[in-house]
DNA sequence: CTGTTAGCGCCTTCAA
DNA sequence: TTGAAGGCGCTAACAG
C-alpha cells in the first residue's frame, strides 16, 4: 500500500497540489471554489488520503503536540492531572507526549531537550524542583512552559497550582479542632514548592497556638510510600512518646506512615490520627479512609492545558498564574480518633 | 533567539551540512574524521544547536514516536501499563503520545487516524473492543499495531495479554475452596476479550462443580465503579437471597459492588465475599483489602513496548502474541468470610 | 572521508 | 480562484 500524498489527490482531482492543500484545510476552504473543494475531497476520500502531520508540522512550524512531564507515573494522583490535560487537548487536535522524570534532575533535563527537539508547541511540567529552574528557563526560550501542581516561585514561569500553604494550615486547623497537641509532620522534599508550602503553613498555624511541630531531622527524598514509612519509623524511634497526630505531605506518604504505625503495633485512628494530602483517587476506600486536603488534579490539568493553548496562540501573553483553593476532606483516619480519658 | 540549524553549525565548523549531519549522528560518527566530529560537536555546543526531530522524521520516515491508546485514564490500573511502556521506551529515544477512547468506538477511530497522520512508528492499544477490529485492521496497514491487556481473538493482531479465562477459573476455585455455593458474577462488557474470558472461565469452573452462576441479565456498559454498583444493586433487587460471594470483573467494579452492599446494610466480608480483578494499586489498602486476580500491568506494558520496538525494526516480523499467567492474590474481602453456623 | 545533489510532503508567498 | 515556485531542516545516494 504505497503512501498516497497530496500530489496524488491533486492529480486525481485535476488541480495543483497547492489548490488541493487549500481545499483540504478547513481554515482555507473559502479561498477555493466550492466545486473544487468537493472534487478534491472526493479524490482524497477515494484514495484514502491521510495527511502527513510531520511534513505539515515542518512547514508550518507547529506540531499540534504538547509535552507533559510528570515526576512519577506510579503516583495515582497524577492520573487525574494527565486526564485533565488530555481531555482538554482532544477537542483542539492536539496530542500529548508523556514523559517521566522520577524526580531526577538529569532526567528532567533529557526530557526537556527531547521535547524541544520534537518541536512540541508547549510543555506542561508537573515535576518541577528548585534545581530544575535553570533548565526550565532554557526550555522556555524554545517553547511555552506551564508549571502545574508544583511551581517555581520567583521564576516568572506561569503556573497552575493550588495554595499549599493554606492547605497546610487547614490540616493543622483540623487536628487542633480535634484536640491534638502532640503533632508531627512527615515532610516531602524541600526543593519542591508544594511540600515547602505545606510544611510552612502547617508549622505556622500550630505555632500560633504555641505548639511546636514534631519533625524528624530529615525529609523524604521522594514523595513516595516507602519514604513515608521510613520517616514515620524514624519518628517513632526518636521520640519516647508517639505523637497523637501525623500530617503526611501526600497520601502515598500517609500510607507509608500507616504501615510504620502498624509495624509498631499502633493503629490509626485509635492511637494516632493521620492526615494526608491530594485526595488521591481511592483514599476514600482505604482502611481507614484517609483525611486529606483535596488538590483538584483534573481541574489543574484542564487549566494548565488551557493556559498552554493560550500561550501557543499568543507568544506575548504573560501567562497568568493561577492558584486554586484547597479543601479539607475529613475522613475516619482523623475523625475516628478520641483523646484518651 | 533565532533558531540555529544544522546549516549554521556546518558553517561554523567549516564543513558541509551533510558532514555535520553525519558527525552528529552517533550511528555514523565513524564515517567522519575524528577531528571533524570534534569540530562539529564544538560548533553545535557553542551555538546551542538543537536538532529538529520533525525535519529528521520527515526525511527518515521515522518519528521515534509511539502511540498508546487507553480506554480510561481514570482507571488506576492503567497507570502501571503506561509506566511500563514509557520506561521501556525511554532508553531508545522513543516517546509516547497518549490518547483516551473512553471506550467509545468513534473516539478510537479518531485517535487512530490522528496517530496515523502523525506517522507514529507503532501503536499500543489497550482499549480494543470487538467493534474496533475493522479500524484497527486498517490502522495496521499504516503502522505496526500491538494490542495489550485486551486482544481481538482471530484478528491476527499481535497482543500481550494474560490468560483471563484461567484468571476467572482461579477466582472460582478460590471461592469454592472457601465453601461458597451461592455465587454471583458482575460481568464487564462482552465485546471486550478480557471480560469475556473472565466470565467464561469463572462459569466453567463452577459448572464443573454443578453450580450455576448467579448473573443479572445485563453487563456493565463500561468497566467502571458506577456500573459495578448498578449491577450489584440489580442483583440484590432480583434475588430474594443474596449470594455469599461475588466476582466482579475488575477492581473498580468490585468497589462499586461494595457500595451497593453497604447500601443494603450488607457488609463484606461478613455477609458477602467479594473478589475483584487486576490487582490495581492500592487494593491492598482498602477496607476491606480486596482479593483479586493479579494482571501484571507494568510487565504487560514493558512487553508491549518491546514487541512494538521489534515490529518497528522488522516490519516482516510476525509479532508473536504472548499471554502471561494470572495469579490470585487472596485478601480479606474473601478470607474474612465464614459460612454461618 | 567529504561535498554535491536531490528530495521527504506540505504550505505559503507571489503572480496570473 | 488557481498555478508556479520555493523552501521548512534534515539526510541518503552518489561521486570524488
Amino acid at each position: 500500500m504505497p503512501k498516497v500524498t497530496l500530489k496524488d489527490v491533486a492529480a486525481r482531482a485535476g488541480v495543483h497540489t497547492s489548490t488541493a492543500s487549500r481545499a483540504l484545510d478547513p481554515a482555507k476552504g473559502s479561498m477555493v471554489h466550492e466545486a473544487t473543494v468537493a472534487r478534491v475531497r472526493a479524490a482524497a476520500e477515494e484514495l484514502g488520503y491521510q495527511g502527513d502531520a510531520v511534513a505539515s508540522g515542518l512547514r508550518r512550524g507547529r506540531t499540534n503536540t504538547l509535552g507533559i512531564v510528570v515526576a512519577d507515573l506510579g503516583n495515582p494522583f497524577i492520573a487525574p492531572v494527565v486526564r485533565g490535560v488530555e481531555n482538554h487537548l482532544d477537542g483542539r487536535g492536539l496530542m500529548a507526549l508523556i514523559a517521566e522524570t522520577r524526580d531526577e534532575h538529569e532526567r528532567m533535563n533529557r526530557v526537556l531537550r527531547n521535547l524541544a527537539a520534537r518541536r512540541v508547541d508547549a510543555v506542561i511540567v508537573t515535576a518541577a524542583r528548585s534545581g530544575d529552574e535553570r533548565v526550565l528557563r532554557k526550555a522556555q526560550q524554545q517553547m511555552p512552559v506551564v508549571l502545574a501542581v508544583r511551581h517555581l516561585p520567583g521564576s516568572g514561569i506561569p503556573a497552575i497550582t493550588h495554595d499549599d500553604e493554606r492547605g497546610g494550615r487547614l490540616a493543622a486547623e483540623h487536628l487542633l479542632e480535634h484536640g491534638h497537641r502532640r503533632i508531627a509532620q512527615l515532610c516531602g522534599p524541600r526543593d519542591i514548592s508544594s511540600f515547602r508550602g505545606r510544611a510552612a503553613g502547617f508549622r505556622e498555624r500550630l505555632r500560633e497556638e504555641g505548639i511546636e511541630v514534631i519533625e524528624v531531622d530529615d525529609t523524604a527524598r521522594r514523595p513516595i510510600l516507602l519514604e513515608g514509612r521510613r520517616l514515620m519509623e524514624l519518628l517513632l524511634a526518636g521520640w519516647s512518646e508517639a505523637p497523637t497526630a501525623v500530617f503526611a505531605h501526600n497520601d502515598l506518604m500517609a500510607f507509608g506512615a500507616l504501615q510504620a504505625l502498624a509495624g509498631q503495633g499502633l493503629s490509626c485512628p485509635q492511637h494516632v490520627a493521620v492526615i494526608g494530602y491530594n485526595d488521591t483517587p481511592m483514599t476514600g476506600f482505604t482502611d481507614p479512609p484517609i483525611t486529606t486536603v483535596r488538590l483538584p488534579g483534573y481541574e489543574v490539568g484542564r487549566m494548565a492545558a488551557d493556559l498552554a493553548a493560550t500561550l501557543i496562540d499568543d507568544r506575548e501573553h504573560q501567562g497568568n498564574s493561577l492558584s486554586l483553593p484547597p479543601v479539607l476532606v475529613p475522613r475516619n483516619s482523623t475523625l475516628g480518633w478520641r483523646a484518651e480519658g
